[in-house]
DNA sequence: CAGAAAATATTTACACTGTAAATATTGACT
DNA sequence: AGTCAATATTTACAGTGTAAATATTTTCTG
């Protein structure tokens, strides 16, 4: 009941667009990247093979929008469960291993939202979740003796440094180049570094 | 002139299986992961499309082979013009340069490599490969402080370490993630920690 | 409340993809 | 020489993304 509130609301489906992206999520953790096809999401949907075109304009940006929403995800993964007076070493902790986890969980996403010539790699909202995501692991570089610069930048040392870690980590994980039966116990804080700083 | 070496040699094209590896990876490097495809590589090769059924089974085949030299060049690229009394520094130097210069001369392929889904991954001669490169990697996290149990064991903390730190840094640069201009002369070694013993 | 205009979805068509089956060709070997 | 296996082609088919033309619905304007 009521009326739409105002401002633009609903055509025919709904937000076609929220749910394009939806089932390509479902698609992609179901059948992997390969598997993640155009057609298949509009049949899940239920409307025309077509009919994303007009919202994501081709397949690069379905895919662009999908990515967005895994990266704003990611960010989310990367600071749940928090509390508000969290020290340090707290934030740094919850950031790695939400980081892990969100890869673990997430796979095949986590692969598209680091691959190459499938993206809109220039859209602004991509940019900004991106950017997001980096501050967060920015912050968690702070006093592993690494740092330099401000927190925000992104050529910092210890910034660079944590992100390639943790990062190169959950790739090699999710791509089975590590072992899971190889590596009981050992996590991502396992293998961070506390830096001597002996050369600035 | 002369007649063939004994063993059997030359059918109809000569060696078809390398010239498709051949052909792939030049497509791979030109039109990226996107853009390569089975027709295309035979067309470029001279034969029909169906050729390589014979040679690679499938497509997964073929990418599996081409991953393969990859990860051969891979490893000879991380010990390339190294003296024959090198030391540990040097031999470590020398791997994590040529790790990422091979990451970023062959981008696209490097993404394959590290892939989901796309590969026969319990391939005899890809598992060679890929664990030809974990050690020479593995070798070179010697000394960094973080070294425990034997050099050719994949769950070494050491050896994680810096595999995930140098993969990390050598995709999220070719991937984009780090933009070439805000990291002016900051390479893999200068990211790569000493480690503080504090905690065994 | 009507009609115009814009947004949204479908239909149809096309070039391209990987794969399978049947057929043709060539090499190696007795 | 002739037999057989290895190798390549032809043909066919289901599935893909994209473009253009058309149809439908919503929103806006008078």
């Amino acid at each position: 009941m009521g009326k739409p509130v105002t401002t633009t609301r609903k055509y025919h489906h709904g937000n076609l667009k929220e749910a394009f992206v939806t089932a390509g999520r479902d698609l992609l953790e179901k059948d992997g990247l390969v598997g993640l096809s155009f057609r298949k999401c509009a049949e899940q949907v239920g409307v025309s093979h077509t009919a994303p075109k007009n919202h994501f304009g081709n397949m690069a940006g379905l895919l662009t929008a999908i990515v967005t929403q895994g990266y704003a995800e990611l960010a989310q993964m990367m600071t749940i469960g928090l509390p508000d007076g969290a020290d340090l070493d707290q934030r740094r902790q919850t950031a790695l291993l939400g980081y892990v986890e969100f890869a673990e969980r997430n796979p095949s996403l986590y692969e598209l939202m680091f691959s190459r010539g499938r993206l809109v790699n220039d859209d602004p909202d991509l940019m900004r979740e991106v950017r997001a995501c980096f501050v967060i692991l920015a912050e968690g570089s702070v006093g592993l003796g690494w740092h330099e610069g401000s927190v925000d930048e992104m050529n910092g040392k210890g910034q660079v440094a944590l992100w390639s870690l943790v990062h190169g980590y959950a790739q090699l994980v999710t791509a089975g180049r590590f072992k899971k039966d190889n590596m009981k116990g050992l996590s991502i804080l396992d293998i961070l570094p506390k830096v001597l700083s002996d050369k600035a």
